[in-house]
DNA sequence: TCTGGGGTCCTAGGACCC
DNA sequence: TCTGGGGTCCTAGGACCC
């Protein structure tokens, strides 16, 4: 915990389904739900008038559509995503040399490392200009705010700020605000943890205080209950600093329906296998081990592994260790899930010298194989999945409302445009295309001069952003 | 309520080595 | 010949995060 309240974390406000009703005018105001609309699949984001029926990230999007029958539901777009989650790492970047990206909407930056004047009055101004600049820069998105003296305090701060607030918890005020908290609010207890420390009597950080360290490490484990003690008193000194390299690479499909024959796994495997090999390629890396995931049918989930003392990233080299993993598990009871993943890496390839000789080769799969089990939020709409952007030759830049039976209907509208007619056409209409998403100003801007607009509280000591 | 996909970290047991 | 302990690596599973 440091002395004054440096530690800033940002979070993009129901970042997937701003996205979407920022670039869809009809759905701004409206229940708006991002994430698998297949049968199999789970919300990723809810718009805020989506939660008011009771819908939230990771419920099935079967119970959704029971909850919110009248929501739009719509796949993700991760091109629009990313590149309105770089410009506003962009902007974090130009207030501190010291930021660390959580995810794609969140991060931390250290406003110490940035020379900014940590005083409340100060701080206020930053993170009032801070939000006003995300809102202008991408066109529309709102952040919470939290700033405190450590990771914890901050990213706390931010939860009780949302949705589009901020809240400043000053130095010496910590343990107060703390205090109250369900124990499940601190980042690191799920539900597992929760249950134990509920059955153990203590619900809320401040009952959490009066156990001994030793009580927690005994039921929670050493890590969990040491760490979760200090937390528990505010004492958090991890450091807010650039995520490190990459630990793992993995790919995985839930299939519409189960697989239940080995061909159809061995395809999946040799695809996946594919992919893998081609992320390791792109970031220049080698894999030493290869992990195997299956979830059955009763969703029991094992995973086999195998680690090389050489590494390796060849799509051939790892499918064909992918399949000895598969030839050891029992498919029978229906595979819904395969998942393929590849670990320790390194940034040299060193091949063994032998490869030894009871790996079944990875066997070649016929593209209409691996068209029978694509996952199944793919199926019928493959080309034109709910939400994606498409463009007509005759009626402009829309999106897809929905298809199927040969028909695709499209809302003829985009960010700047108001909300636009929908028409339905045929999904052979040869005047009909997927689209790229739409540029962004600030994004395309080789000079982002907003950035020397700043108010009163410029850096006062001199570390710059890169410039 | 029938449960995604991409990750990280921790634990525990066994092998192996010194 | 028998016994012990520590460190490291591998494997499998689980908890957690967004």
């Amino acid at each position: 915990m440091r002395g004054t309240a440096s530690v800033l974390h940002l979070d993009l406000d129901a970042f997937f389904a701003s996205v979407e009703q920022r670039d869809k005018p009809s759905l701004r105001g409206k229940p708006v739900i991002v994430g698998g609309v297949g049968t199999r699949g789970v919300v990723a984001t809810a718009s805020y008038e989506a939660r008011a029926f009771g819908v939230h990230s990771a419920m099935s999007t079967s119970r959704a559509r029971r909850l919110a029958p009248h929501a739009a539901y719509l796949t993700p777009r991760f091109a629009a995503y990313r590149q309105s989650s770089g410009i506003v790492m962009a902007l974090l970047g130009e207030l501190s040399p010291l930021v660390e990206p959580l995810s794609i909407d969140e991060a931390f930056v250290d406003l110490a490392a940035g020379g900014h004047p940590l005083d409340a009055e100060s701080l206020n101004a930053l993170v009032s200009w801070l939000r006003a600049e995300i809102t202008r820069r991408t066109e529309g998105l709102h952040a919470s705010v939290g700033v405190g003296s450590s990771k914890l305090i901050a990213k706390l701060a931010s939860e009780a700020a949302k949705p589009n607030g901020s809240r400043i918890v000053p130095p010496g005020e910590e343990l107060d605000f703390l205090a109250p908290l369900p124990v499940r609010a601190i980042p690191g207890i799920g539900p597992a943890t929760a249950d134990k420390l509920n059955r153990l009597g203590l619900h809320t950080v401040a009952e959490l205080r009066s156990a001994r360290e030793h009580e927690l490490v005994r039921e929670l484990g050493h890590s969990v209950g040491e760490g979760l003690h200090a937390l528990a008193f505010g004492r958090d000194d991890r450091p807010v600093g650039p995520r490190g390299e990459a630990k793992s690479i993995s790919v995985e499909d839930t299939f519409a329906t189960d697989l239940t024959e080995a061909s159809q796994v061995s395809a999946v495997v040799a695809r996946d296998a594919e992919l893998v090999a081609e992320r390791l390629a792109d970031a220049g890396l080698f894999a030493r081990t290869v992990t195997l995931k299956v979830r059955s049918a009763d969703f029991t989930t094992i995973s086999r592994s195998r680690t090389l003392s050489g590494a390796t990233d060849s799509p051939e080299r790892i499918a064909a260790l992918a399949q000895s993993l598969v030839s050891g598990v029992d498919l029978r009871t229906g595979v819904r899930l395969v998942g393929l993943g590849v670990a320790n890496l390194v940034q040299a390839a060193q091949e063994e010298l032998f490869a030894p000789a009871d790996e079944s080769a990875a066997r070649p799969v016929s593209v209409h194989e691996t068209r029978s089990v694509m996952p199944g939020n793919r199926r019928g709409s493959e080309l034109y999945p709910a939400g994606i952007d498409v463009e007509h030759d005759r009626w402009g830049r829309g999106w897809v409302w929905g298809s199927g039976h040969g028909v695709v209907t499209v809302r003829f509208e985009s960010r700047g445009s108001g909300v636009g007619p929908v028409r339905s056409l045929s999904a052979d209409d040869p005047g009909l295309h997927r689209a790229e998403i739409a540029a962004m100003a600030w994004a395309r801007s080789a000079d982002p001069a907003g950035s020397q607009h700043g108010p009163g509280w410029r850096r006062t000591s001199g570390v710059a952003p890169q410039d």
